[in-house]
DNA sequence: CGATAGCAAACTTTCACCGC
DNA sequence: GCGGTGAAAGTTTGCTATCG
């Protein structure tokens, strides 16, 4: 009987291992954000292998988690993200985005343009919030698209404040990909346009024109 | 081949007890 | 009251066999 082999599954379904928790309660987890991720639903092989558990093991966490509605299991045995967990995460959304409604409004009426709110999720920003511009031509994106921080405008806002230390760690692990032929790969030059965006975002604090 | 169940072992949690 | 320790109970897990 060997478990000392399961030590790296976590970072195998892309989150981190966890602190000193409940070892069933992070597998279950590895699972719900594996599947959260998958653009398919997945089987129980696919979910053992992607999350470094035994197919035994990952059946039953996907049992369980099917009992409650987190999980759903197609026709075809595949699983796939359940109700509950959509929900939940339109909750959240709604929680976070009437917060920010007051500051989207009137960043978008002083402004002109469409207020985005996003949030910074590993090496990509996640937008959770949007008051659209009311002109005509106006930028388009998704309530709950994800977007890589290097080759957007709002990923860079949210990577421009972090400490040195943190940005290092997340160009490090981001790589910074070429997406169009314009896209920013040096991390010498992608450093230079982040202080450019912290030095638009104290003037703006301060009041004055961009 | 993938899904499921049984079994034994390992692990985690709970609780009582003790010393400070 | 608080923290540390050990035993018992409960839970979780991997291996393996079986089923469809």
């Amino acid at each position: 009987m060997s478990r000392a082999n399961e030590g790296t599954s976590a970072e195998l379904a892309g989150g981190e291992p966890a602190a000193g928790g409940v070892q069933s309660v992070d597998r279950t987890l590895q699972i719900v954000e594996l599947l959260a991720r998958s653009p398919t639903p997945l089987g129980v092989v696919a979910v053992a292998e992607a999350t470094g558990l035994a197919q035994a093991t990952a059946h039953r966490l996907l049992q369980a988690l099917a009992s409650r509605g987190w999980v759903r299991q197609d026709a075809d045995r595949r699983y796939a993200p359940g109700i509950t967990m959509f929900r939940l995460g339109e909750t959240s959304q709604r929680h976070v985005a009437t917060a920010a409604q007051p500051f989207l409004l009137e960043a978008a009426s002083s402004s002109g343009e469409t207020a985005n709110l996003a949030m910074l999720e590993g090496t990509h920003a996640v937008y959770v919030g949007q008051v659209p511009s009311t002109q005509r031509l106006r930028t388009f994106a998704e309530v709950g698209h994800r977007v890589p921080i290097h080759s957007t405008a709002v990923g860079k806002v949210l990577v421009a404040f972090l400490g040195q230390a943190e940005i290092t760690a997340l160009l490090a692990r981001s790589g910074l990909p070429a997406r169009t032929a314009t896209t920013i790969t040096d991390p010498d030059r992608f450093r230079t346009e982040l202080a450019s965006v912290r030095r638009l975002g104290y003037a703006l604090d301060r009041g004055e024109e961009a």
